[in-house]
DNA sequence: CCAATATGTCTCCGTCTAGAGACAAAACCA
DNA sequence: TGGTTTTGTCTCTAGACGGAGACATATTGG
């Protein structure tokens, strides 16, 4: 007989301090990110974390190690990246930049993790950032690829321009509703960055 | 007789606080930042901190509100804003925005802070983000009050743009070499990154 | 059915923290 | 000079933290 219990069942209890650990990130940030306060989320002893995962640092690594947690190439594109990569550059940069924001402004844990990265080098966010820095430059080549020598900017510049200023909103957005002018906590605001995007991305591929 | 000695000297004291918070922002981030270390570091005891500042907080406030701290338009515009009103706009944008950019780099206690205001929402960061605010749409304005109706873009979104894509990569430059394949430690990083800027601000004040 | 193992709880320790309060000594002032 | 204020140090409390270890109980396998 096969248990499904939630009672002396390590997979439900596992289960339960992955939930616990996205709970107490969103609610908390990650300075608040104690095993203590995992554990009273879960309801288990914080001992668990130690002895099922090898500590917190663990515990956070298989939750950010789970293929859906970050945003994918087929994520960003909506299931078709064929349509997005026939699409003219300019159009195809805004779709991508917008599509991507999208997907982080859902995922209030990930950007949590994305601000660790930028606030404190340790085994964990050095995990996070080298796989993350892999993925995103595969993700660029595959949908920009056909574009090269864009005047004197390389193509890593611009897209890393793209991406670090919807990065740094949608970062921002999660405590401070304003930023220069735009309310980046309402649809509005986005759709304001949007038509800016699409404005700045207009001269690319006219080479 | 004026007093010039270190010892028994408050105002002494107090300065000796101000750089040791300077000291263990830099060194240790803003989670290190305990009333214990800079009392360490300015070699009194923590409680002066207290008595002096009122606390933790206000001796951060202290500083933060100094005019000279946070960058302003006359230092964005190397003293002379009205060279910059004069240029074109796509022109404009970009040195404002990387002159911006400079400023940071060369100032690892105020990218610290703005880190912080991402991480919470406390009385200091409160403080620090609406005076930011007010200040840097004050620049906006008086550096492109001229541009208007940039196609469907607000000027508010697109040199939010701009000024979050530098300010990301400014902030994660300090932990990270890398993003998106640009080595943003590196003068020649910084390089390819104006090149985007200007290629992205081509488009602008063509209407 | 009984022993071995897996699962979960509990106590304990050493360390760090913010901050209050008592105390000592130097400076200032009448 | 001697009292008052300012400047600085020291001790103390109370709480949170990571994490080790002992312990209790449920499950499983022979």
């Amino acid at each position: 007989m096969t248990k499904t219990d939630t009672t002396r069942n390590r997979k439900a209890t596992e289960d339960r301090l992955r939930e616990a650990l996205k709970t107490v990130l969103v609610a908390k940030g990650f300075g608040g990110l104690t095993p203590g306060a995992i554990a009273a989320v879960a309801g288990v002893d914080k001992m668990l974390i130690y002895r099922y995962f090898g500590g917190l640092a663990g515990l956070v690594e298989d939750l950010a190690q789970r293929p859906d947690f970050f945003p994918t190439l087929e994520e960003i594109c909506d299931g078709a990246p064929d349509l997005i990569r026939a699409l003219p550059v300019p159009e195809r940069a805004t779709k991508v930049t917008l599509g991507y924001a999208r997907l982080l402004l859902a995922r209030p844990v990930v950007l949590e993790l994305m601000v660790w990265e930028l606030v404190e080098r340790n085994e964990l966010t050095a995990i996070m950032e080298t796989a993350r820095e892999t993925t995103g430059l595969r993700i660029v080549s595959e949908l920009f690829g056909d574009v090269s020598g864009e005047g004197q900017a390389s193509l890593g510049a611009i897209t890393g321009l793209l991406g670090a200023a919807v990065t740094y909103l949608a970062i921002r957005q999660r405590k401070i509703r304003w930023f220069n002018g735009v309310d980046i906590k309402s649809e509005g605001g986005w759709l304001e960055i949007e038509a800016g995007v699409r404005l700045m991305t207009s001269a690319l591929g006219q080479n």
